[in-house]
DNA sequence: TCAATTTGACCAGC
DNA sequence: GCTGGTCAAATTGA
């Protein structure tokens, strides 16, 4: 697993880019005749997009110190959009579930579910129906249960909880994730296509070579969408695993990721040639994650 | 009227 | 006995 071996460091970059985005905000809120409209609302909602997406870096980090005191075992990514199964549990993420291992029905699926921390819990691409809620103890706020609405129509035995790990302006959501879906009734390609403001062009292409409205996803820095020298190139999307898998493209090597369920997951063990911190792939899976 | 949500009760593991 | 997960009746809203 993966550390960062300087949070604070980390931290202050953050804080940096942030700062830094925000004084340079107002620029843009006057059009500039010569720039066209687009091109401000463009600059602007990226503007808002990276803010987005540092605002939550920070609450992240900030959570981290305050609650593993930044010690060793903390794993500077899972709390970031982060997928990670059961049976990876460390350090905090073993304190999480901890509490869930009591009962063997809850292990039960423990082979099969997965956690992930995020911002957008019900944006998944599924069709859910709540069917309990449950003040947890050591909580402040109360788990939500939810099924597959296909369950008695297609006998789909997934189903997932919600809980608010943090009050922030932007909370962060504990989901986990149990059994896989048989439904076949996913609409996750749906939410890369759900844009409302200029984006990235997004297209995508299949193993067999099909080209699909998401595949190829050319974002660029010179966009501003993702911190300088990252390039994403291709998606391709797995029909076998159903997932989507995405090449980062870095000016000094390649790196892979998969996006499942609209989460980017980076690779867990650190790579050689990494030009960047944990805190600047935070950002990069936040930049391109658009829920 | 029907589907989705709420909420108290029940069950099983610890 | 406590706790978390699920069920199912009651409630709500379109």
């Amino acid at each position: 697993m993966a550390y960062v071996p300087d949070r604070d460091g980390a931290m202050r970059e953050v804080v940096q880019a942030y700062e830094l985005i925000k004084s340079h905000q107002p620029h843009f809120q006057f059009c500039d005749k010569e720039q066209g409209l687009e091109t401000v609302n463009l600059a602007q909602s990226l503007l808002n997009e990276a803010l987005r997406a540092l605002h939550l870096a920070l609450s992240v980090l900030n959570h981290e110190t305050s609650t593993a005191g930044g010690g060793a075992e903390g794993s500077s990514r899972s709390h970031m959009l982060h997928l990670f199964s059961r049976s990876d549990a460390a350090g905090d993420v073993g304190a999480i579930m901890s509490q869930q291992r009591r009962s063997k029905r809850r292990r039960s699926n423990e082979e099969t579910s997965q956690v992930i921390l995020t911002d957008a819990p019900h944006d998944d691409g599924y069709i859910w129906r709540k069917y309990g809620e449950k003040k947890i103890n050591g909580t402040h706020f109360t788990r939500n249960y939810f099924r597959c609405s296909y369950k008695y129509d297609r006998g789909c035995q997934a189903t997932k909880q919600i809980q608010q790990q943090s009050s922030n302006d932007l909370p962060i959501f504990q989901v986990t994730y149990n059994s896989e879906h048989t439904c076949n009734c996913t609409t996750a390609a749906n939410k890369y296509i759900k844009i409302d403001v200029p984006r990235p062009h997004l297209s995508s292409c299949n193993p067999n070579g099909m080209i699909s409205p998401m595949a190829d996803a050319m974002i660029d820095q010179n966009q501003g969408v993702l911190p300088p020298l990252v390039e994403v190139s291709t998606v391709f999307f797995d029909s076998t695993s159903c997932q989507e898998t995405s090449h980062l493209n870095y000016n000094c090597g390649t790196i892979d990721a998969y996006i499942d369920l609209g989460q980017m997951v980076l690779p867990q063990e650190p790579l050689e040639d990494n030009p960047f911190s944990d805190a600047e792939l935070d950002l990069l899976c936040n930049s391109l994650m658009y829920n």
